[in-house]
DNA sequence: GATATATTCTCTACGTCGTAGAAATAAAGG
DNA sequence: CCTTTATTTCTACGACGTAGAGAATATATC
């Protein structure tokens, strides 16, 4: 008779480890394709010992999600506080651009952790550089991070992309009395660059931050 | 013998109903609890007919975020730019607020038809109207909505409430020393304002549009 | 060392899901 | 009438998340 080959009991699986390949297999499948049990199958563990770990999918999206946040590095604390803003705000974007398939769980979890402190301090403390009062600080910070999330959640989602031909074909199908801005703006359209319209709408942010302190 | 009920052929199954009973199926139940086959029992059809009409999940997806897009009237053209924008923002803002299940599909899918091309049109001509080029005009327009979807997901998703006692617990456990502006900024907390963060965030965007043009 | 307890992992099974494929019905055009 | 086309239903399949029970290991207590 066959013994069972199967193991039981404690094999030192770890939870971090479990995320990371987790991160990897939404990244290669996407979200549709990504479940416990391919997870499980890569792991090389039973579908349930994740669950184990995580109490539910959502709980294992949570912690990928915080573990992308993790990731980010501080900014300089020396710096003038509109380089750390852009320098946080591009490393979000940076992020969303390596991991575009497991990006948007930040946007399900607005808060996943204790990394979103870390971040939130930097930015804190950079506003109080820049000369706000503590109510305008909390409002501004909020503001600042839903924005940025939503820039960089626009990018992977192919917002910002350069129109396509068919793009173009669409809008050349629109009457130019009912859109006359939409048709005329056809060759901008295809010039459009993803880095730049980031880059103009953090600074116009920044802009707007600076003219707070003179309300 | 039970005469078979069921009848098949042409009903008159209206696309527009589906998705209207789709939208107020994803408002009571969730994305979790939201299913083609609850659908279909909904609207007295086999779920298979719901696909026939959408080709499949993500279609009926698609075409409720196109419904939810659709309902933002078009803003008075005869306004000053800034209050044409704002009224946007707010727009979306509600709109958020009054589907808070259903809005998340906005930001699954940037663009989801013949709305969006309306709702540009009126972004353009207000940006035209600030004294923007071209080129500013179609950046800044991408830029300006996706950070006012950011910041619409942000309010549903739950960022942009006051803290609750178990936030403040949590961030009463942080080292003041590692988390100086965080531990003073308590008070401040307690006192958030959705509402208020949203319309500062547009004041500052706005604020920092119109520097655009001194730059 | 022996025993008890807690932790970690596997197995089985259930209900639900999206949807492919085929068949049935109705409407329209000849 | 027949033929074609557009709708709707039926059936069935594989995959999914996870509850519940049990097995194996580690750790604590004596």
């Amino acid at each position: 008779m066959q013994k069972k080959t199967t193991r039981t009991g404690p094999r030192g699986l770890s939870p971090q480890e479990i995320v990371a390949a987790a991160v990897e297999l939404m990244e290669e499948q996407g979200e549709d394709g990504f479940s416990i049990r391919k997870l499980g199958s890569r792991v090389g563990c039973d579908p349930m010992a994740v669950l184990y770990h995580f109490r539910s999918k959502v709980g294992l999206e949570r912690a990928m999600a915080d573990a992308l946040n993790a990731k980010l590095k501080p900014v300089d604390p020396d710096g003038h506080w509109r380089t750390r803003l852009t320098d946080l705000a591009q490393q979000y974007r940076d992020l969303a651009l390596r991991y575009p398939q497991t990006f948007p769980l930040l946007l399900r979890f607005w808060v996943t952790g204790p990394a979103d402190y870390r971040h939130a301090e930097m930015i804190y403390q950079a506003l109080a550089d820049a000369g706000l009062d503590d109510r305008q600080m909390v409002d501004v910070c909020f503001g600042f991070y839903a924005g940025i999330l939503g820039l960089a959640a626009a990018e992977v989602g192919g917002l910002l992309k350069p129109a396509t031909s068919e793009n173009i074909a669409e809008v050349e199908e629109l009457s130019p009395t009912a859109f006359p801005m939409t048709t005329r703006l056809i060759p901008a359209f295809e010039q459009q660059d993803p880095g730049r319209v980031y880059g103009q709408m953090i600074e116009i942010i920044l802009d707007g931050i600076e003219r707070v302190l003179v309300r």
